[in-house]
DNA sequence: GTGTTAAGGCAAACATGACTGCTTTAGAAT
DNA sequence: ATTCTAAAGCAGTCATGTTTGCCTTAACAC
């Protein structure tokens, strides 16, 4: 029986796995907008054999190399206060947007995205994340604004400036959040006082 | 005298100018996201080394593409007053959001942006026709929001969801607008009252 | 340890994109 | 009409990415 896993995920693989896309993102960053396969397998210490056949084409590499290290940056705060968690997490985005690795990764997973219309699977873990935020503000007692107001206000204007290079200046995600909540008390679209 | 004129747009090179960008945003269309030269060129019709010659690198004719194509769509609308404007504008980017050449030169124009850091000159042009828009209206006595709100509260989340692949609900950016309008008039950055 | 077998490496074939020198075409000026 | 020449076309060369069959390595199970 127990099916005897079909998969091996430990060792070596693990390691290919990382040093390419440890290789991916560095030529990213490094200006080499086409990254062809054999170059990054070269930087990976890899055969590009092994990338053709695990990822097949660069779009896909590039995708999965995006996701999974964007997944590990800003997590979601817990102050205490929904003002302090939000203000800390606009923070956070800033702080990760001007990181080098970010400020390729998002144009290039952007990029990568087929024509298929599939909302970018790393949005929607974040997402996640702050319904999981707001939620809690909200079992606090306070009134809190609805996520699409983080999305269209807060990270909105973030990735926008990210994907065309225009600089942030410092505290722009501070005033955002701030923003955000300045505005949205009038409007509890959940927590206490709710009603529609 | 008079420099007999080094270069020559009219005829022959407008039209394969025309033919190439034509064929590249077909191509992009229909999901072809490597875009090769070769490929482009027998869809225009036209000898691939004339590409080459003009253009040099598939990411340069697919940004030249990009700007010439979204300079033409959504002028900036005269309505006679601040709200009409701003949410005939944001109506009218809404609206080319919807376009699929849009919907595609948007994240391709991302894409084809180098390491560089040039503030996508796409946008540039648009500021500055908002900004004649304000200051048309702030002239009329009108108080008006700064530029950057606008472009953060009403183009950043629209921009987000078309680059991202999020479908945007009809109505989203005449409500962004009106959202805006609502909260700056007690921030007249300019307009009558204004100094400086 | 031993056996099994994903996953990686290797090398050769294959396909396709990129570049170059030269010729031809057709705007623009006279 | 004639001339001049930027820009396009053509063909051949070169370089590079992609694919494939076969062999080797090393996780995992027992």
């Amino acid at each position: 029986m127990t099916e005897p896993s079909r998969t091996r995920p430990g060792g070596r693989s693990a390691r290919v796995r990382e040093a390419v896309h440890a290789a991916v993102i560095e030529l990213l960053v490094s200006g080499e907008t086409e990254a062809a396969i054999p170059r990054i397998a070269e930087r990976a210490g890899v055969n590009p054999t092994s990338i053709y056949r695990r990822w097949g084409t660069a779009a896909n590499l590039i995708l999965d190399a995006a996701v999974s290290r964007l997944r590990a940056t800003t997590p979601v705060p817990d102050t205490g206060s929904l003002r302090g968690d939000v203000e800390a997490w606009a923070t956070g985005v800033e702080r990760s947007l001007n990181a080098p690795d970010t400020q390729v990764l998002l144009p290039a997973l952007v990029a990568a995205q087929g024509t298929d219309a599939s909302p970018a699977e790393h949005l929607l873990v974040r997402l996640a994340d702050l319904e999981q935020m707001l939620t809690v503000a909200a079992e606090r007692g306070e009134s809190t604004p609805p996520v699409e107001d983080l999305l269209d206000h807060v990270l909105a204007p973030l990735y926008l400036r990210a994907l065309l290079r225009i600089p942030i200046e410092p505290g722009f995600g501070a005033r955002l959040a701030a923003r955000v909540l300045r505005e949205c008390p009038a409007d509890p679209d959940r927590g206490v006082v709710r009603g529609d």
